[in-house]
Parts: C-alpha cells; sequence; structure tokens
DNA sequence: TATTGTAATTGTACATGTACAATTAATCAA
DNA sequence: TTGATTAATTGTACATGTACAATTACAATA
C-alpha cells in the first residue's frame, strides 16, 4: 500500500478515534506532517484522496475539517468497487440467475470495444440488500480479460475477485443512467409491477490500462435502494 | 486562472485542435512539459484534473491517452456548476412558477444547518432542455450568504451570478437520488401522469469553506433525461 | 460600537530533483 | 518460432523548499 493511501487510512482512524463529526476542525497540516511523520507532498496528497472520498474538506487560511452526511442507510453509487455503503455496512447476498460463457452479442461488442462473437462470461443475478431484493444485474465480461470465472465466485464478489485472485488493476468506469417503467419479465425478478418504476444503470468498467473488461446493466428495486453521491467541484 | 488550469484548458484545445479520438496518445510528459513550458508539478496537476473530468487516462509506462464517452445526449449530473452537457451545449430555458423571501421550513433548516425562520429564497421554476421539459426544480438560498436575487437572474443560470456577480466560492454538494412514483401534483408541472416514474435528486451545495448555502429538489421528467457519469476508482 | 487596517495563521501553487514501478520493445536462448 | 530475459521508456511517489492567497484575530482608528 502507498504511503500517502497509507496515511489517509492513518487520518481516517484518527478522526473515527477522536470521534470528530461534522465541521470539526483537524489539528493544522504542519502539525499533521509532524504527527504522521510524512512530508508535505505525502500528507497533501492523502488529505486530497480524503477531500475526494468526501470524508473532510479543506480551507485555505483556516484549516481541515471533517465532512460527514448525516443521512444514513443510502448507497454510494460511484465506489468503483462494487457496493459500498455509507458507514455501516449492509449485508449483501446474490441469487445467480444465469452463468455462461458466450459468444459476444453485437450491441455488448460494441461497448466494450471487441468484435461480435468473442467469448464473454454473462452473469445474470438478483442482489439482495439487508434481505430485500436491491436489483437485477446482467454483467458481461470479456474472457480475453477475465480468463476464468466459475458459479461460486460469481454469487460472491465478483470485483474483489478480479482484484485479489486475477490482479487486474480497475481503473475507470463510463455509467450512463436513465429512469423508465419496468418491462414485465424484469419486473417478475423485482417482485414488482410492470410499469413500476426504475433505474438502469449501464456502466462500462475500465482498467488502468483503458481496457474494457467488463459491460453490465443494472436495474433497481425503486423501494429498497436509494443513492448518495459526495461531489467535488470541478471547474468551468 | 491557475497555471495548472490554464495548462489543463491548453492540453483539452490541444486534443480539439488534433481531433484525438478515444485511445489516442497525447506527447510523453517530458514532451509535453517542454512544449507548455511547464514545470512536472503544474503539468501532473493539470494532468490530474483533465484525468479527473473524464478527459485522458494516464498509464504509467506507456502514455496519457485521450478518454471519451461515445454516447451523445445525456446530461453529466455531477458537475456542481448546474447543467453542463456532454460536448454539445444544451439549450437549457426557465420557467419560474415562484419567486419568494420567505422564513425557512423546518426541514429545510435541517439541510442547510441553519436555524427555522432563517430568510431564504425560495425558487420553483420548471427546466426546459432543447424545448422538452427537462425537470422541477424546488431550490432554497440562505439570505445570510446570498444577499440578492431578483425574477430575472432565477430566469437565467442562478450559480453563474452567485459565482460571478456574488464571488461565491461553490465547493462541494451531497446528493441524495432516489426513484419512486410521481405525485399528482408535480405530475401535473411536468406534464406526466400521477404514477408515472421519476428521479428525484436533493442537493446540498455548500462554499468552499464549507457552509451550506443552497438546498434543492430536484424532480426529472423520465422521458427527457438521461445522465452519464465518468467515475475514476477510489482505493478501497 | 463599528470599521478599518494589519499581522499571524494556514493551506495551495509551483519548482526541482531522486528513486522507482509498470509497460513495452528489443534481445537472446532454446 | 516461442519464451524468457533484459533494457529503454514513461508515469508516479515522495522529499524539500519558496512564494503566495485566503482567512482569522487583533489592534488601531473613527
Amino acid at each position: 500500500m502507498l504511503k500517502y493511501q497509507q496515511t489517509a487510512t492513518e487520518i481516517e482512524a484518527y478522526i473515527e478515534r477522536h470521534a470528530l463529526q461534522q465541521g470539526d476542525k483537524l489539528p493544522v497540516l504542519d502539525q499533521l506532517i509532524r504527527q504522521f511523520e510524512v512530508s508535505k507532498t505525502t500528507m497533501t496528497k492523502a488529505l486530497e484522496l480524503l477531500e475526494r472520498k468526501g470524508i473532510i474538506f479543506q480551507v485555505r487560511g483556516s484549516g481541515i475539517f471533517v465532512r460527514k452526511t448525516n443521512r444514513k442507510g443510502y448507497i454510494e453509487l460511484f465506489s468503483t468497487q462494487g457496493f459500498k455503503q455509507n458507514l455501516v455496512a449492509h449485508d449483501i447476498q446474490s441469487n445467480v440467475l444465469s452463468f455462461e460463457l458466450i459468444p459476444c452479442p453485437e450491441t455488448i461488442a460494441e461497448n466494450l470495444g471487441t468484435t461480435p462473437g468473442d467469448m464473454v462470461y454473462f452473469v445474470k443475478r438478483i442482489r439482495y440488500i439487508d434481505g430485500n431484493i436491491m436489483c437485477l444485474e446482467e454483467s458481461y465480461y470479456r474472457q480475453a480479460i477475465v480468463p476464468y470465472l466459475n458459479r461460486e465466485i460469481v454469487e460472491q464478489s465478483i470485483f474483489e475477485y478480479l482484484e485479489t485472485a486475477l490482479g487486474l488493476n480497475i481503473g475507470f468506469s463510463d455509467m450512463y443512467m436513465h429512469v423508465g417503467k419496468l418491462p414485465e419479465t424484469i419486473a417478475e425478478h423485482l417482485e414488482l409491477e410492470a410499469g413500476d418504476p426504475a433505474l438502469t444503470v449501464e456502466t462500462i468498467f475500465h482498467l488502468t490500462n483503458g481496457r474494457p473488461f467488463d459491460y453490465s446493466v443494472i436495474t433497481y428495486h425503486y423501494e429498497h435502494s436509494q443513492f448518495v453521491v459526495q461531489a467535488n467541484g470541478l471547474y468551468l
């Protein structure tokens, strides 16, 4: 683990240990540098990381403060590593409906930047959050990048396996979201009625080297899913 | 404008000028440094900024590459500065339904971190994208921070006014999203039926100094809005 | 009391330099 | 030709140091 990541983790622990709340002030930069025995660059990068994660915010001339969202039970949508919940870890379970190795359909191939017919693992599963149906997920993994998957892995966390066992470096993702009415075929999986509202999120996941390896379509159960996003301003 | 921001802008222009496409390689770091005549730190920060904006991605040992989303017509949800579209600017219009200065309701006060009764500007407007109804927006601005607003400003871009005319520094925001069925009262504004699906996004906007100044609830028209998010991985 | 000016505090921008890790290309061995 | 090894390329981590801008606190002034 990199030093600035390690430092960030330690600062998180510090915040937790001292039970700091929204708006509370951390020690000043110089003090943090001395306290955690790192260089200014490293501390600055650690703080920047925490800022991007929505843990703190920095105010020039004033100090470094704790930033916390006060609402519970919201899912963090944009942590590239699957589902990560707001502080409290929820219980995530999966029910695998389909698992097969197939030639890539044309529309999927476009999104994965490959040719139709290239072999892909297709995974279809229902995901539960604290015992409730959260979403239906349909994913396609390029076998050229993910050489092996099995039903056992797919029942657990796929991304965990990709990172830990296969050593893949997951980089960035493009997500496309829209809201619509549930078709009958999907509604029955979510135990909802056709025509009920639903959020659909298509995501194309890339490795750090830019190669797309996973295309997934997730349809969320509107009663059992709500999301929080902590955004940081970008200049124009 | 800061040097690294300026540099980032120039690199964007470079990409545009050379019509670089998804996956195309930029000059190597050293070359960029010489070409744009900045230090390594500045160039690194500029590139990091472009990476966060989803314009490029960097691969150690390999190079710097252009990252582009290929789908058009999607709204970028998370550019703190109101609505910014994917490359092509859309035509955004507003129809102001209400505009008044009122004592802050209790539930709003909680979100704005103020006391009930504190004066706030309440703005309710329909927003159109390319002539279609995009959403209904209800916003509350703390008068303590936004001393003056008028109907004319509210018909245009409020954030533009806050930044340019008032010189406010908009920092970060917390967004809460959920999907549900439209109630009759909102449906009629969007020219939809009660029970139709809708995405609702509550956002609390903060200044760079951490003070919340705007609480807004936006309900999107499900047929005229779809979103793109370019996410970058965060470590665990 | 209110306001203005000023100095201390504190984080950010930026430069320079060293070391290193991941990738890619070239080389060599089988 | 294939596979392993090596070397060159290229971006990232990290250290140190200077200058500066935004904030805050406090003193001076009206």
